[in-house]
DNA sequence: ATTTCTTAGTGTATAAATGACACTAAGCCA
DNA sequence: TGGCTTAGTGTCATTTATACACTAAGAAAT
């Protein structure tokens, strides 16, 4: 964590970083240790990236702080999702430990603003640095207990994600500046969690024009080579906040007609 | 507002309250009366209401109480949707009296969790008691400019408002128990600001399942009388947090395709 | 050179939803 | 009885959704 001063001890944000890597979705955790080295419980739980909010800082340069000391990356897509503030929260026998080696009251209920993000795990190199700790990439279905409510923080983003991916077009954060049609398509499978059918899938991402095709080709692929398209981003932005029907067949958890 | 003691100073809640009366989507507000009843500067300004949460208090919680104490409602839709934590929300000059006249640490920077809530206008009569303090419905088109950075929360609600419409049944929120589909449309079309078409509205509504038709027709009224109809609550509860297609004719500013 | 393997890429038919559009029905009142 | 007002209804053309199976291209192995 940064240093201890002018930080606003009651409230602190969350990251909610996602990547994709190895044709998985991945989460961005962060592996405590405590500087005495001793070992204990509460250095058994990974944890979302997170800092207290300084007193003179907004919500969203809180969250960008976190994520750029982490990764490096600065202007990828962050959202503010929701707010946790369980007076327990913090309260939990199994973070106590380490809690009262990190914070100057240990004792404070922290109330968070949790905050998602979509990267392109390739194109981050985790630079550990200043948060004394370790930063690994861990795919979403292996996410073991996390620290404090971090699981619950963690499934609330995953819901919104498969939601918003829906709605609009953010799948393309988590992919590098080409790709294939195949590439995106899988993305989409790993965050929904379900297959989905080949042709339907391209004449959707087609047709809503948020993909165009590039001139070129896979190269030394062992089987027929792909074409590389590229993200639309200049209708992503004409777009605004408006959303868009990218919804995918067989989503029974989302639309019901 | 309540009490001092127990207070956490750094984190509030606010309510955006949306009713519907007289055909017109409204604002519940309050007027700020300070107790000292000397006019001054920061009494002129209406705000959202709201309190800081107590200490040992969930923000949920918190959000209740405040909706409670106001209106008298319990069980009714609120719901969390954003923090907002400018550095500088508090700290500006129109509201400097107001803050010192009810704060004991005035200069402080609070950070307000807004939740969003849909009444039946009709079934509360406002108490304006503890918060010494009147309540007063406004039409959303004459929200005046309001205390703090509310004008902000509640633009911020709106929008949210108009979105979720369409995509969860929660518009039956802000009805009576029975109401005809012709109030219903009034209400979709004051949420959405724009026209709908009579009979692809209610072809929606009526095949979406959500509404059902009661026995009971208005009486009394010197043209033909409606159909009463009835929400579904049943199939609301089974939808869970699952999004359904509700989307209207003519939204531009939503879906592109 | 031919075969084999693997992934890329394509089209159609049916069903369902959307959107545009205009008249009749029922009750009250004058 | 006629006039006013709001309720209520149906069709057609277009678009969108879904289910489904084969060919194309390149590399590697024989």
């Amino acid at each position: 964590m940064t240093g201890n001063k002018n930080q606003n001890p009651h409230v602190s944000v969350d990251c909610v970083i996602f990547g994709y890597a190895e044709q998985q979705l991945k989460l961005l955790l962060i592996r405590r240790t405590l500087q005495l080295a001793k070992q204990d419980a509460s250095d058994r739980f990974m944890a979302l990236p997170g800092d207290l909010v300084l007193e003179d800082e907004d919500l969203n340069q809180a969250a960008k702080r976190v994520l750029k000391e982490l990764t490096g990356l600065d202007n990828v897509f962050l959202e503010q999702f929701a707010a946790f503030g369980a007076p327990e929260r913090v309260k939990k026998e199994k973070d106590k430990q380490w809690l009262q080696s990190v914070r100057e009251n240990p004792e404070a209920r922290v109330i968070t603003v949790a905050y998602f993000s979509l990267i392109d795990a390739a194109a981050c190199m985790l630079l550990p640095g200043s948060f004394s700790a370790q930063a690994v990439w861990i795919p979403i279905r292996e996410v073991p207990e996390l620290a404090f409510d971090h699981n619950e923080i963690f499934e609330h983003a995953l819901d919104q994600l498969k939601r918003k991916i829906q709605l609009r077009p953010i799948g393309f954060e988590l992919l590098p500046e080409k790709f294939t049609l195949s590439e995106l398509q899988n993305l989409y499978e790993a965050i929904l969690g379900r297959e989905l059918d080949k042709r339907n899938f391209r004449r959707k991402m087609l047709r809503s024009g948020f993909v165009i095709p590039l001139e070129e080709k896979q190269q030394g692929v062992a089987n027929k080579p792909a074409q590389f398209y590229q993200f639309n981003r200049q209708k992503y932005e004409e777009l605004g906040e408006a959303y868009v029907n990218l919804r995918l067949e067989g989503d029974d958890d989302y639309f019901l007609n």
